[in-house]
DNA sequence: TGCTATAGGATCATGTATGATCCTAAGTTT
DNA sequence: AAACTTAGGATCATACATGATCCTATAGCA
């Protein structure tokens, strides 16, 4: 996705290439429900580190997925939201997401035990 | 993937793990319409190093996606085919492979400028 | 005997993604 | 004036994914 003119085969690789990664699913996830201040972000995902939460969300800004907005004022204040084109996403990870727990599941007997719980309260996909 | 319990938040991430990676899409793409031997698997995909190959293999039939048959003769013969659980991926893929070429002719203009035409007589999704 | 075909293992090299840590700007509050 | 707050840049280190190259087993066939 950063080179101009990257070659694909197959429309998977060039959706892959905008989500995937060790963060981006998340970062997404979270905003789908709505916008968020980056140390909102930084708090539902306490173990990314700054650099990387900013990298993901630069990427996804790139990409169109989400749109970053400042207020101009001190203290710095951003917020980020998806995109209307982010929102057409959603059902396409949805899927994912459902198969991904029946993954769990059929890997693990209870995708219960692998899954932070740090979404109880919130349904997963 | 790798790992023993390793952790996840969403379902998506469990599924990327499955999926994700330079290759793992396009085998299973040629898998998604007829089981292939490997020889078969290297000339759809010539840029890829039989390493390659067979580490993706080797986890796509780890993870339950494919079934690896094997024909007790020599020279040596063996057979890849999706499992029927590797199948229930494909609703999923196919939503990503939708998404993904309108996302290439958003960036590019055409998805066709960017999307090698070695399978212009097939569909892409 | 020596060659071919097929699947894949072994080794070493490189590239890309991720991580830890420290630094900055500039208003506001004390 | 000093401390606080927020977003994020800069640097250096490491881990993991990918790649290039060479090697092997074995039966059949020329």
């Amino acid at each position: 996705m950063t080179e101009s003119k990257k070659k694909y085969r197959i429309g998977v690789e060039a959706a892959l290439d905008v989500i995937s990664g060790k963060w981006k699913s998340i970062v997404f996830y979270h905003l789908a429900t709505e916008k968020k201040r980056t140390n909102e972000l930084k708090n539902l995902i306490p173990q990314i580190t700054q650099k990387m939460l900013t990298k993901q969300l630069r990427e996804l800004e790139r990409d169109g997925i989400i749109n970053r907005i400042i207020y101009k004022q001190i203290p710095p204040k951003v917020e980020y939201e998806l995109t209307e084109y982010g929102r057409s996403l959603k059902t396409a990870l949805n899927y994912f997401c459902e198969w991904g727990e029946t993954h769990l599941d059929k890997v693990y007997g209870d995708k219960n035990s692998v899954l932070d719980n740090f979404l109880d309260n919130e349904k997963h996909c």
